[in-house]
RNA sequence: GGUCCGUUCGUCUAGGGGUUAGGACAGUAGAUUUUCAUUCUACCAACAGGGGUUCGAUUCCCCUACGGACUACCA
């Protein structure tokens, strides 16, 4: 009895995924691969007026990169291909008329100006619930009031015209949701929604219930904006004979504005901040027809992994204290009864404290790769992974992006530019400048070179200037990197190595010659 | 307006008839680090309100308030 799992995200391609729907593609794929299931892709393109180029290409390359793997899809293939709605559009007329034959549907030919006039005239008379539904089907045009050879000769004639649900008047509509437990609702308060549009294609309603049929799918995982029409779909479940496969639904809280109120949407995407995108994405101004660049999570600098635990624990957690999952211990760990039934407004701060988390937790080589690629992108080559590796192991604890690798060391690269004026005019003098030419001097003497050695003879120098290390170690750090801040010095300097230590200070001394009075 | 969903620290949340209501992020303070960051320690901080039920409600029920979604030939 019990039928094998298979779950489906099936998004619009009408832009970029916003971190609201990787979301609900995760939940999908971690209840697929916890319960041995398929986790399936379709594109749910029958709104030829909102497709956008590149969306879809979009949404699977988002999605390969938050490591969520599609078994059957668009471009994976399997045994229900197509698994693009708009090529499916032959296959939906068939379920249209099989509603139509059993009177669970009708054919209605109404203008839309005629369908505005009816609005306009219920929510004049201050109508509770002013739609198109079963006290108001028999004031429009449509197979349920026009005789039938009229209906005929107009289908006949090529008059445009919808299949509309035929909901009945006063049934109770229910069904179980995994989070929300049940829910009720009465079909008068649902409309006669449209099936099948003008030009032929299915509304989402027909067509995603049609295809969750076919695909045999046995939960719904989708998000609450979805929970209102759910009783339509339970409905067309029964009017099909379905009801026995209908799948299980779960709907998910939604992902709420961190500013403000009200759901997270695409537009957000420019005006927050931080990303609302996985991936960076190029697009065009609806209104002004310019191009705009939306920010994504991956060009940010987030690690996937980071990403997608955080996302995870944005509606779920475990019931423990554990934080950081990997894929792998999310899809043993996730359970949809632990998902939250409230919404959730977007933390940036704890995105970056996971990002943080995950860097560190890398290996000082894995890291240094990602120093190197930082480098290169800022026209640094030449590097040894040994060194990058030496680098990274100092900066790890201090890094939230790979990119900071070069904001905040580039001076193990590049010898300063400038020199931070308020250390300088507070820690640099005379006699300072004197024991630092002195010290680059003696750097050969450094034998081997490394910090203990580096100290020794820093503090001999020192003491032959009658100085103390508290009065010139801020000084020191300044002529070497520029700034004050950063890992420990000795350690830099063993880095930088005994050739542009000397350096350094000698230009220090130089530069700074002013000050040295 | 109507239908539906929701409401625990600023944020994400745990908990659940009797708890000092727990954790994480953020914030603040201190310790360590001759810098900064890290790390450690401490502090700050919540059960929307009102009625029930009960010996006892934050927890169960009802109402109100507030928030949200939906209300298209969009998904």
């Amino acid at each position: 009895m019990e039928r094998p799992v298979r779950v489906r995200f099936a998004p619009s391609p009408t832009g970029p995924l916003h971190i609201g729907g990787v979301r609900t593609a995760l939940y999908n794929y971690l209840l697929a691969r916890k319960l041995g299931g398929k986790m399936l892709l379709r594109i749910e393109d029958t709104d030829q007026n909102r497709f956008v180029p590149g969306a879809e290409a979009y949404i699977q390359e988002a999605l390969a990169w938050c490591g969520i793997q599609i078994d059957e899809g668009p471009t994976q293939g399997g045994p229900h291909a197509p698994y693009r709605q708009s090529e499916r559009k032959p296959m939906y007329r068939q379920y249209a008329d099989q509603l139509l034959a059993a009177g669970h549907a009708y054919y209605a030919f109404d203008t839309p100006e005629e369908l505005d006039v009816m609005r306009e005239r219920l929510s004049a008379a201050k109508v509770p619930n002013p739609q198109y539904n079963a006290i108001t089907r028999g004031q429009m045009r449509n197979s349920t009031t026009l005789p039938e050879d009229e209906v005929k000769a107009l289908l006949e004639s090529g008059a445009p015209y919808v299949i509309r649900a035929k909901i009945p008047r006063k049934e109770e509509v229910r069904f179980q949701d995994m989070i929300r437990g049940w829910v009720v609702v009465h079909s008068s308060s649902l409309d006669d929604k449209v099936l099948m549009k003008s030009d032929g294609m299915p509304t989402y309603h027909l067509a995603n219930i049609v295809d969750d049929h076919l695909m045999e799918i046995t939960h719904v995982i989708r998000g609450e904006e979805w929970l209102p029409s759910a009783p339509l779909h339970v409905l067309l479940y029964r009017f099909f004979g379905w009801e026995t496969t209908m799948p299980q639904f779960a709907h998910l809280p939604l992902l709420l504005k961190p500013d403000g109120t009200g759901k997270l949407s695409k537009r957000d995407g420019d005006r927050l901040g931080f990303p609302v995108f996985p991936l960076e994405w190029h697009g065009i101004d609806a209104e002004t027809n310019e191009p705009t660049i939306s920010s994504g999570y991956r060009e940010a600098g987030y690690l996937p992994d980071a990403f997608v635990n955080f996302l995870a624990f944005l509606g779920w957690n475990p019931g423990t204290a554990q934080e950081i999952f990997s894929m792998d211990e999310l899809i043993q760990a996730f359970t949809i009864e632990r998902v939250s039934k409230s919404p959730a407004k977007f933390d940036q701060h704890k995105v970056r404290w996971f990002n943080e988390q995950y860097l560190r937790a890398k290996p000082d080589e894995e890291l240094a790769e990602l120093l190197l690629t930082a480098l290169t992108d800022n026209g640094i080559t030449e590097v040894s992974a040994e060194k990058a590796t030496q680098i990274a192991h100092l900066m790890k604890e201090r890094v939230t992006f790979p990119g900071d690798f070069w904001r905040e060391a580039q001076y193990f690269f590049v010898a300063p530019a400038s020199y931070d004026e308020a250390i300088i005019a507070k820690k640099w003098n005379a006699a300072v400048s004197a024991a630092f030419a002195d010290y680059a001097t003696r750097l050969d003497q450094v034998q081997p070179w490394n910090q203990a050695e580096i100290k020794r003879i820093l503090d001999e120098t020192l003491a032959a200037h009658n100085l103390k290390p508290g009065q010139v170690m801020q000084a020191l750090r300044v002529a070497i990197t520029g700034g004050m801040m950063g890992p420990d010095l000795l350690a830099i300097l063993e880095t930088l190595g005994a050739g542009e230590t000397r350096r350094r200070i000698e230009a220090a001394v130089a530069a700074l010659a002013g000050f040295a009075v």
